[in-house]
DNA sequence: TTTAGCACTCATTAGTTCCGAGTGCTAATT
DNA sequence: AATTAGCACTCGGAACTAATGAGTGCTAAA
């Protein structure tokens, strides 16, 4: 634990290089911070938070700059989450999309939302229940061999595929469809739903394998599709802004162009107890994250279903004015899904 | 028309440009034009192009750039369309994903097809088809007063939404919607749909009328949104590695991420007759497209359906190489979609 | 009409100086 | 023991200068 002064200092350093974006010099803490001492005595101190690694010089001449630590050690500690404004609630909500009643549409919503708010790029992911199952499956002809199969998901989430049969498609052939979906997925945890599930429910066909195994491989993919967490990015762009990515941005956004660490980004933030999780800096494990700072909170649906919503910018972001922001949007997000989607069980009355 | 030698050498220029990105000197035409004069009769020549305004430039002391105008005439004049390479055919056909019916996944994968061809940016619009018509509207209830409902249309677009009912919903209820939905709208073109067409057909349906409205609002909703072509813009982060932009990329990027001018670039391409057009710098109308050429080619679904795909990047591109690239890329789209969606009329019995 | 020759231009690079913000240390002060 | 005034020192950045050389336009000869 620091003692007191020392804190109001580094407190100090961390919101006034966050604000303005140059190294703090003495001079200018001791009219920030609330002391009544030399800036002799703050050099004093701030040499000991440097011997400390809290902050840095980026150069001999030059004031000082919080190191990663040392924004560990502001968030964990000194940090003071700002109350949020009527108009900043407005703000976030009026970027949701809260008509379609598509989850995978709605967060990206939110994350545009969050892009536009925060000037960050945003990273969200559709809900994944592991209790999901399927709702309703259905087939729909365009051409004589050729069929649309639809599914929907107990979450929400529909996915559709064109799927091409080895015979024509006749109304006796949809009702077999219909009889078979009926009885062996309704109701089915898309988790149940694999090769060899398929491959035995084909094999119990008999005469009707033929007609049918086109049509239930396409189901097998529709859940496979459904059972995956989607990651949206948006708002990259923003971070070009950024001084501190100056040359190398373009590094940094190919980096987030390829999908697969995004998937690691969020879903490592299972870890944490808390839900809303902030990785500084090199804490993000990707070297071409070194220089930025994330923000990850997670909503969830009912008890089941969880994704996660968050931004991507550089460490020298406001970190006291984004938890809380961040936080209200998730609770929003969390408690419109699980309005729509956890109603089955209660009376569900209200109206909009 | 520019006397021949002149056109040699400003095909030279030009080429030249786009392959290294220096100004060219006279002594460095020389060689690479097949002319054997010396560099003062190629200064010569190049002083004459340059009152012409076709090549400009950057400072006195500095060989030559194309101007707008010098691209327009090499593109116009000169400009001798590669031959594809088979291993490039396979590049860009590997980009696509044939396997889900969707034509909006499709173009998005076409799209970015062409972001990892080229490395510009690419952008594609969805079929949009004044004659399209419903082929399928579904009900898929998923909580006691709220259902998901699903349209297809003959394009291969599918649109979903959830609504709220005013009431419970009851399996007589969802006859009652089918049989509506089956007589007012299966084949209905999606033109003919619009709020006064529904009010008319709520006004007619008497005493049902207060359980079916807020369902026959969302079909017009999803009718709306499946009119809609949807424009996908990628790759932008591809446009930072090049120094033409290199400040103030971000303005560009920005520009690009509000989706109003989109449709303008695209829809613009309606003047042309011919299916491919290219345009160079400010021919773009937009200011933050001065320094950027974009090629947009024009598919087809059979006769009536078209979108647009294409790229944006700067001016310096190799247009010989790109417009038979995207030529053949829109030559599988249009293939690849007629086929799927235009098969109703003809026998269709061709197997994958 | 073409070409050799030459003076001229000017972006770029490297080298130099200067300035001042900010530090660390020492010695005096409380 | 803690604080403060004073001062020498460091070093990034700005501003200026000089040297370089690629490329030009022009003139006069072929």
């Amino acid at each position: 634990m620091l003692p007191q002064r020392r804190q109001k200092i580094l407190a100090a350093i961390v919101e006034q290089y966050i604000e303005t974006g140059e190294p703090v010099g003495s001079k200018a803490l001791q009219s920030i911070a609330g002391l009544d001492v030399s800036s002799a005595t703050i050099r004093n101190e701030m040499a000991e938070l440097t011997a400390q690694g809290l902050i840095t010089q980026p150069h001999t001449s030059a004031g000082r700059v919080p190191t990663q630590a040392g924004y560990r050690y502001y968030v964990d500690n000194l940090m003071k989450p700002a109350e949020l404004e009527e108009n900043e609630r407005r703000r976030i909500e009026s970027g949701l999309d809260y008509r379609s009643g598509d989850p995978e549409q709605l967060l990206q919503a939110a994350g545009e939302a969050l892009v536009d708010f925060t000037n960050f790029a945003a990273i969200s992911t559709t809900p994944s229940d592991e209790h999901a199952f399927i709702k309703n499956i259905e087939m729909v002809p365009v051409s004589p061999k050729m069929a649309m199969i639809v599914l929907l998901t107990s979450t929400g989430i529909l996915k559709s595929k064109a799927c091409r049969t080895d015979v024509p498609i006749t109304p006796d052939l949809q009702d077999t469809f219909s009889d078979i979906v009926r009885k062996n997925f309704f109701g089915t945890p898309l988790s149940d739903v694999n090769t060899v599930m398929i491959q035995t429910l084909v094999a119990s066909l008999g005469a009707k394998a033929l007609s049918m195994s086109p049509l239930l491989v396409t189901i097998s993919d529709l859940v496979e599709a459904a059972s995956v967490s989607e990651i949206n990015l948006s708002g990259q762009s923003n971070l070009l802004g950024y001084k501190e990515y100056n040359d190398n941005a373009g590094q940094l956004l190919d980096f987030l162009h390829r999908e697969e660490p995004l998937g690691m980004l969020v879903s490592a933030s299972g870890d944490s107890d808390s839900d809303i999780e902030i990785r500084i800096g090199s804490e993000n494990r990707y070297k071409e994250l070194e220089n930025s700072s994330m923000i990850i909170s997670k909503y969830k649906i009912g008890d089941n279903a969880t994704g996660a919503i968050g931004i991507i910018g550089p460490t020298r972001m406001n970190y006291s004015k984004l938890v809380p922001s961040i936080k209200y949007l998730t609770d929003i997000i969390s408690k419109f899904l699980s309005d729509v989607y956890e109603e089955e069980s209660s009376s569900g009355e209200e109206d909009s």
